[in-house]
DNA sequence: TATGAATGAGGTTTCATTCAT
DNA sequence: CATGAATGAAACCTCATTCAT
């Protein structure tokens, strides 16, 4: 719609998260996001250097948008502020992002998506193991380790549109961690 | 080890399998297979008409044998058992067919692959609703919802080799359903 | 003209060979090679695996082709003969396989080529300093350096086609070195 | 160390000559020679409007400088004179512009270096075949073919620093030429 | 003068697949 | 049943070159 203000550059960008997202690193030829986005196939190159290092440049950039986009989202109040937070996260990010996220889901088995999508979640799964300890869970470890699957889960079905009930699910959540 | 007593087709098939849930099928060639096989690259057609056909054959085979061995898995004894059994399914399911499994997580987009799976899991998905049902659950759908998205996390983590604490989990989910 | 009686692989050899020597190797596409042998570019990697390896087969079956031809040319009879042979040899080399030799002109920069000829040279050399030895030349090893540019522009420009009177250099060199 | 003080198109013929010469025409692309130059790529096509158009630029260029310079070289004071100034020329024009006699032997293929090269030596031949009437040689007209020959390789092998013995080599020439 | 943005043409290589034997 | 020889199509990428600024 708004194609006449984006760059060549960003019509790249656009692009290649679009096929990328919706077929797959492999199955996305270079020459098919030149074609969509309405360039050639050596602009990709001039700008990447390389198919790679394309798919790299979304994954970062995508990082850094949702790192600032929800910088605040991490804070820690309370433990049961944080759970509550960690379980609707998953709504909030792909609502703000979905073809990143969606992207992220497919290219999961991607070297560099898989690191930083680990490097992304670090930092939140020893806080969680905090709060479930505030909260007096037994096994706080293995709490977090059971929340953070689930979490996994909800962000991989929204951003594919698998998920219908994701709000009622996030209080059916917070109900059975008492955060409500 | 056995190399000697397996048909060539046995050995295309177990090469695939094992190619596949690796690398992928976009970045898994029929050379790569054929090779690993020790194998004539033609051969593979002639078995199986094409690239994407040994994948569903994979696909089905391998359901095939899921569904022999653990007929008896899926029978109802009573709601707590079922419950019981859907949260240790997982575990049970990977020790069985581990690269079957793992080829099924890293497939997950392919359609075929896809289809089967939901074919798989559809008729589960009444009986937990039934058993929550039963079991007095105020809203058994969500329940479902939510004890599927677990379980398949469970699956797909534990054929990737990333869940240290299966046996742990399920105990805390028995523990959580008031299973035990 | 017996184009039927090669194999498409021969084929290959025999215009990769005439195209290298007659264009280079960096402006012989692979496309052009494929072409001229009549022949799906495909079949080139199939065979030879890259360009690089094409070129490479090419070189050693040369040498090859040549030291089995010439074996007898480089046994040391006496000083005076060997000093002959020498004199001769690139124009009966050049004669025998000329487009080979082409080849090794235009191409005496890439590093196999180079080490290839070195390697076919190095053996030479220290029977020529033997035959200056007894001849009682005061400074053999400069009297074989020199020889030994001499025979190096003499089969390179004969190669090429730029060497008009070789057999009277020949034997004007004989005179030379009083061989006659 | 100087590089402030060229100019930008100083510093692509500078940096031309370096990788040509050292790589090749065809293996050297415009970027390499614009990212060593430390200048747009676009430059060297506003300066010299192609890459071909560069080289000859390069090869005029050369030559230019090494008439200039080597003018008293080529004068005729006395035949035996004339044939020594021959001998050591190669070592002189090699000692005065080393990359760019580097650059000749290596495109020594390229049409116009050729020619260049043939124009420049035209003239010497002559006066060789003079030198060699003067001295009574039987066949002057072969004796300057063997001279060149000898000539040529010296100055491609000193250009590319396989020369060990360059001097030794030149007054052995001279010895043999009775020239002193 | 100098550049950044852009491209068409072409390069090498890989792929799934066919066919004669 | 099994293969070796062969290929068309397409993949990723590089190249020399142009043009607006």
């Amino acid at each position: 719609m708004k194609d006449s203000v984006l760059s060549r550059k960003e019509k790249i960008i656009r692009e290649a998260l679009n096929l990328f997202s919706e077929q797959g690193y492999a199955d996305t030829s270079t020459k098919a996001i030149a074609q969509n986005a309405g360039v050639s196939e050596a602009l990709i190159f001039k700008h990447f250097g390389n198919k790679d290092a394309l798919l790299v440049h979304l994954i970062k950039a995508g990082y850094r948008k949702v790192l600032t986009h929800h910088k605040g989202m991490m804070t820690y109040v309370d433990s049961k502020d944080f759970l509550r937070k960690m379980i609707n996260l998953p709504s909030k990010l792909v609502a703000d992002e979905p073809i990143f996220w969606k992207l992220q889901e497919r290219l999961s088995h991607h070297p560099f998506s898989k690191q930083q999508h680990e490097q992304f979640m670090k930092p939140v799964q020893a806080i969680i193991v905090r709060a479930f300890k505030e909260l007096g869970y037994k096994n706080p470890d293995l709490e977090t380790e059971l929340l953070l699957i689930v979490i996994d889960t909800l962000w991989k079905k929204e951003a594919n549109g698998e998920l219908d009930h994701a709000m009622e699910l996030a209080i059916l959540l917070e109900q059975k961690y008492d955060l409500i």
